[in-house]
RNA sequence: GCGGGUAUGGUGGAAUUGGCAGACACGUCGGUCUUAGAAGCCGAUGCCGCGAGGCGUGAAGGUUCAAGUCCUUUUACCCGCACCA
């Protein structure tokens, strides 16, 4: 019977060999295996984790069998709210809070027996480690993609601190859940938008699901159109406009601009209504994002009265709007409205009584009825009432509008992106300083190389300010500082970075993790060039991946690493539900700790069960009775002591079992189809319990293809069987396939598309054999009744269909 | 609104990509062992029907010798994005 003693035998032994150390200076082929890095929460390992990593797992385990160099390294991601959250509430120290959740975890990771390399273990809130991290930045700055702005920010009241637009989707704080709000403040940002079409391109050369491509090509959302500079009306300022659709230009009955437009500030004087502008500036910002989504279909606004704009290019004059439907963070946060066109201006234009002009009309050139919504299905409409661009189609009317823009010098083709700059900044004590001072005399200066790490401050006080203030910002002897560049005197920046910086490299730091000269040597960088298979979470998709493949981009861009892309293929795993079905939550409290499962059943019984609750990427609820289940299947694995002999037996249907389940599971393995892998198994199990004695070159291959699953109970019955040396330096068992196929077999014959009788028939037949055996099989007679024969169709070693008519 | 996914026995899930639907496991029932129970081992188990047979992959159509798989329409649930100009 297995049993956890099993477990403690084995992981001692792995651990006093350290054999799952991957060392720099091999000449065996590398394998790269990574999962993402946990968050050291107090709440410990979660059988999402557990999940989450055994895919990588057995991959290791059999890559090293192969004879591959295999790194599949641990480590935290250490910063960030909770812990801190934790600190505030009980005076402990970050750092001892840190401290003791990393032990936790670690234990926790070796009572289920992965296979990492524990000599390359990672702490992201190690001075040591976070001072490559600042060292990135100052290089981010250096090269002017970090930069200080006052813009509208998202900040979430109850966490207190800015979000960037990545942890605030849907207008939610990924954190708390609270609503965000907008916040003008000057913060550090990184200008991720430069990378937005390096980002694009490069997941061409890399193997991600369809689905991670399509939501960060969806994030990014590049689009193509046109800006286009409007006169204002008897003034000498431009009004800029982002459109995709500068073909309808003619159809502009209005144009709207956002309320935080600085336009507005500027004519104060000559607005007339400027304080009715002011009052709905003031609404429009209270409204949180979610509530200017819920009330899109109500559209509001106001008129700018004593603005008016010029039509570069039909020479009419119209009314300009402010209106919370269009936002300053897109664009230029102006719009031309085309209500005949688009659905919002149309909503818009009805509620004002705004004139519609329609510009497109079907593909038959007949105008369409606008009583019911803007006419938008017009990918192969035709140009009307529009001067000079009338008859063109869609796609010829945008090319011409942009060419006589360009050509009278009011406008230009122009790509915009859905994504915004990175808001690189958290008003909080645990998170990595920000390597710059702010000199009175020289501006913003960074702090010399050999000055890194810049080291948290020892505090007692973690409780941020109420304004958006970080905690350091309270630590005079921290913030004052001289100036590197004059010496004069300057001031630390006091907000500290992301959760998302650590980890945004950390893969690369698994390649020479103690290196204190480079964030890793050039030789370990070149061996192990870029993660082979990297799996984790969908949450992920569009923070953690499009955050580490920038910064992996832009160091490739300055030369410090060989590869443009990070992780040569991505997969990921489904959630494991409660077992009522229900996402696991504390609240609900269908969480399953995976510590239980393994003191009760061990620890190959929680790997293997977890494999076997279904398809890797998809979610699947929690079932004990399965747990009960994957535990039979291993103590039938351990009984298969009993049945084995010395005695060489050679049968051909083990032979063609054996080589089968080799050939099945080493495929199942590298496609990740870990249930069908164990599934096979079982069959071959339940195949040589129907033995009274099974000769042992029939059980030693199983156990191998075993072991990355369940490392313990294969260990220890190799041994049992005494197989020699340990099964974890064994090499990978390999399949005949000449054994696979049989000499005879046995097909279906369906009379109209239903099965009726079988057929054995010589393995090599060709479709004329067959057809003969099929026809003279005695069951035909049955089905026949006189009826006529009017066609067989024979597949090969599949089936035969008779059609009886 | 846009994009993606899922739907198969009492349950979790398989199905070589158009070729035997339900592998494997759970559960249930039966057998064996046992003084007895548990465990183990062996067997049965999609539904209806005594049976021959019929029906069956969310629903409705279609293509095909043959459809869980392809096409059209549709429903429910899940995920991502969302006034993207």
């Amino acid at each position: 019977m297995y049993n956890k003693e099993i477990d403690k035998k084995w992981q001692k032994v792995w651990e006093e060999k350290n054999c799952f150390h991957a060392t720099n200076d091999s000449d065996k082929e590398k394998f790269y295996a990574l999962i993402e890095f946990p968050y050291p929460s107090g709440a410990g390992l979660h059988v999402g984790h557990v999940r989450a990593f055994m895919g990588m797992e057995v991959l290791s385990r059999k890559k090293r069998m192969e004879g591959k160099n295999v790194l599949f390294p641990i480590g935290f991601d250490a910063f960030g709210l909770p812990t801190e959250n934790y600190a505030i509430k009980t005076g402990i120290h970050p750092r001892v809070v840190t401290d003791n959740n990393i032990a936790t975890f670690t234990k926790q990771l070796k009572s289920v027996g992965f296979s990492f390399d524990w000599d390359r273990v990672i702490d992201t809130t190690d001075p040591n480690y976070y001072k490559w991290t600042q060292w990135i930045f100052l290089k981010l700055f250096e090269h002017g993609l970090a930069y200080k702005d006052k813009t509208y920010v998202n900040y979430c009241p109850n966490c207190r601190v800015i979000l960037a637009n990545e942890e605030s989707q849907g207008g939610v704080c990924d954190r708390c859940d609270s609503q965000i709000v907008q916040m003008e403040k000057e913060v550090w940002m990184l200008k991720i938008t430069d990378y937005a079409d390096k980002l694009l391109e490069g997941l061409d050369e890399v193997n991600f699901p369809p689905r991670v491509r399509h939501e960060q090509e969806n994030w990014i959302g590049r689009s193509y159109g046109a800006e286009i500079n409007f006169k204002l009306n008897n003034k000498e300022d431009i009004l800029t406009v982002y459109t995709t659709r500068p073909d309808t230009i003619f159809g502009v009955t209005y144009m709207a601009i956002a309320p935080e437009h600085p336009l507005l500030e500027k004519y104060k004087d000559e607005i007339k209504n400027y304080d009715e502008i002011l009052k709905y500036k003031a609404e429009a910002t209270k409204k949180s994002e979610f509530e200017r989504v819920e009330l899109s279909k109500n559209k509001t606004g106001v008129k700018v009265d004593g603005l008016e704009v010029l039509n570069p290019v039909s020479g009419k004059v119209v009314p300009l709007w402010v209106t919370d439907y269009v936002m300053m963070g897109y664009g230029t946060g102006a719009i031309m409205a085309v209500p005949a066109h688009d659905t919002r201006d149309y909503d818009f234009a009805k509620k004002f009584n705004i004139d519609m002009i329609q510009v497109v009309a079907n593909s038959k050139g007949e105008e369409v009825s606008l009583e019911d919504g803007a006419y938008t299905d017009i990918e192969d409409g035709v140009i009307i009432n529009s001067d000079f661009i009338n008859g063109m189609s869609v796609e010829d009317a945008k090319a011409k509008i942009i060419k006589y823009l360009e050509d009278n010098k009011i406008g230009h083709s122009k790509k915009n992106y859905h994504m915004k700059d990175w808001a690189f900044a958290r008003q909080r004590y645990w998170g990595e300083p920000v390597p710059i001072v702010k000199c009175e005399k020289c501006g913003l200066v960074p702090l010399d190389e050999k000055d890194l790490p810049l080291t948290l401050p020892d505090v007692e006080d973690f409780v941020p300010g109420e304004d958006g203030e970080s905690p350091l910002a309270k630590v005079d002897s921290w913030v004052n500082t001289t100036c590197p560049k004059c010496g004069g005197p300057a001031k630390r920046e006091t907000d500290t970075m992301p959760q998302w910086a650590g980890s945004s490299w950390y893969f690369l730091r698994y390649m020479d993790p103690k290196n204190n000269d480079a964030l890793a040597s050039k030789e370990a960088l070149n061996y192990w060039k870029s993660v082979d298979c990297y799996n984790g979470g969908m949450e992920h998709v569009t923070r953690h991946l499009i955050y580490s493949r920038f910064w992996h981009r832009f160091l490739y861009d300055i030369g410090v690493v060989p590869t443009k892309e990070p992780y040569n293929k991505r997969t990921t795993q489904g959630l494991i539900l409660g077992p009522d079905g229900d996402k696991m939550s504390k609240s609900k409290g269908n969480v399953v700790n995976p510590d239980d499962i393994v003191k009760q059943y061990g620890a190959d019984t929680l790997r293997t069960y977890i494999l076997f609750i279904g398809d890797y990427g998809m979610s699947a609820p929690w079932s004990e009775n399965g747990v009960k289940g994957a535990k039979k299947f291993l103590d039938r694995i351990m009984r298969l002591e009993a049945l084995a002999t010395d005695e060489d037996i050679t049968s051909k249907e083990l032979d063609r079992e054996v080589n089968f389940v080799i050939k099945k599971v080493s495929q199942d393995y590298e496609d990740m189809k870990y249930n069908t892998a164990i599934a096979a198994m079982m069959s071959y199990v339940n195949v040589l319990y129907k033995q009274n004695k099974v000769s042992k070159k029939y059980i030693k291959p199983l156990l191998q293809i075993l072991n990355p699953v369940a490392p313990h109970v294969t260990e220890e019955l190799w041994e049992k069987l005494n197989l020699g040396g340990y099964i974890f330096e064994s090499k990978w068992p390999t399949y005949d396939e000449s054994k696979i196929v049989s000499d005879e077999i046995e097909i279906p014959v369906q009379i109209n598309g239903t099965v009726r009788y079988r057929i054995n028939i010589p393995a090599q037949s060709d479709e004329k054999e067959i057809e003969k055996i099929a026809l003279e099989a005695p069951a035909l007679k049955n089905y026949i009744a006189g009826k006529e024969i009017k066609k067989v169709i024979v597949i090969k070693s599949k089936i035969v269909n008779i059609v009886l008519g």
